[in-house]
DNA sequence: GAAATTTCCGATTTGACTTATAGGAATACT
DNA sequence: AGTATTCCTATAAGTCAAATCGGAAATTTC
């Protein structure tokens, strides 16, 4: 599995989304500017994420996004495998794959399939929710070392 | 982490090196016939591994091909990080990587180490002997279940 | 209802990288 | 000498991610 730019784009948005959660709607621009993303390139993400049900938006002045659902009911695996794909780092792992010609007795396929399910566990565990906690937390220790530098 | 043709080609290369370690060398042909493999391609790849000190080779007629060290020496993330780089998900998390802008406190990278490490701990433990091994396996339990079905 | 603002949509371009091929040089055996 | 094999470099071809462009549809404001 990799990550694309795209990926990375939709989880930047949606954590800026989670933490102005319940804030009223959030522009394109708003996040851009925050998070330094392409912005034609961010309306097509937030377009997908929109019609996967994890946004909510409206058009027009005052428009804009906001999270369908609240910061822990979004995984970030959910927003991984809708923009890029299955989490398997090998092709013929993912179902209705069959180009491994021997794929019944491949090897390889099950170390794929056991990497796979390691991922899958902590990216549909952690939440757009625990991502804002972390991100704080991390905040949070550098000002104390900042505190300690001075 | 995204592991490329080109690294499935070579896991496949070793993994027929493994089966037939200790029976001499092996060519180039041999393996393309067996795995399937674009011969030029694979040519290629067979010298990175080489030079990288996995197999050992030798020119000339009845030259060829072999592991250099036992197959349960030879973990398979060694060769991943060796052709397709290192295994991170997200760029941002490999070292020497200093493109996140706000790289100390975020949370998303944090994420991806522990998706990292997940995966390294499966990867550098699996060796080209557990594969055979697995793949043996497999195909007698295939064999197995063929007899039940007549 | 006209104008302004914002999301929505599709096509297209650009660039980078993966995949593969081509041609020959170096080496080793018979 | 001749043949078989690995080794090396260049380059073509194909694929896909990343980004841009131009405008359509909807919503609010005046």
């Amino acid at each position: 599995m990799k990550i694309t730019r795209k990926g990375e784009y939709a989880m930047r948005a949606l954590v800026d989304l989670a933490q102005n959660y319940r804030k009223g709607l959030r522009q394109i621009q708003d996040i851009v500017r925050e998070e330094e993303i392409p912005g034609k390139f961010l309306e097509q993400i937030l377009i997908i994420l929109k019609n996967a049900g994890l946004l909510q938006s409206k058009r027009g002045i005052g428009g804009g996004y906001s999270l369908n659902r609240p910061p822990d009911k979004i995984s970030i695996g959910e927003v991984i495998r809708l923009i890029d794909g299955p989490l398997a780092p090998l092709g013929c792992v993912s179902s209705g794959h069959a180009s491994c010609s021997k794929e019944i007795t491949c090897g390889i396929r099950s170390v794929m399939v056991d990497v796979e399910n390691a991922t899958a566990e902590i990216l549909d565990r952690v939440t757009l929710a625990d991502i804002c906690n972390r991100t704080k937390g991390m905040a949070e220790r550098r000002a104390e070392y900042q505190m300690y530098y001075i």
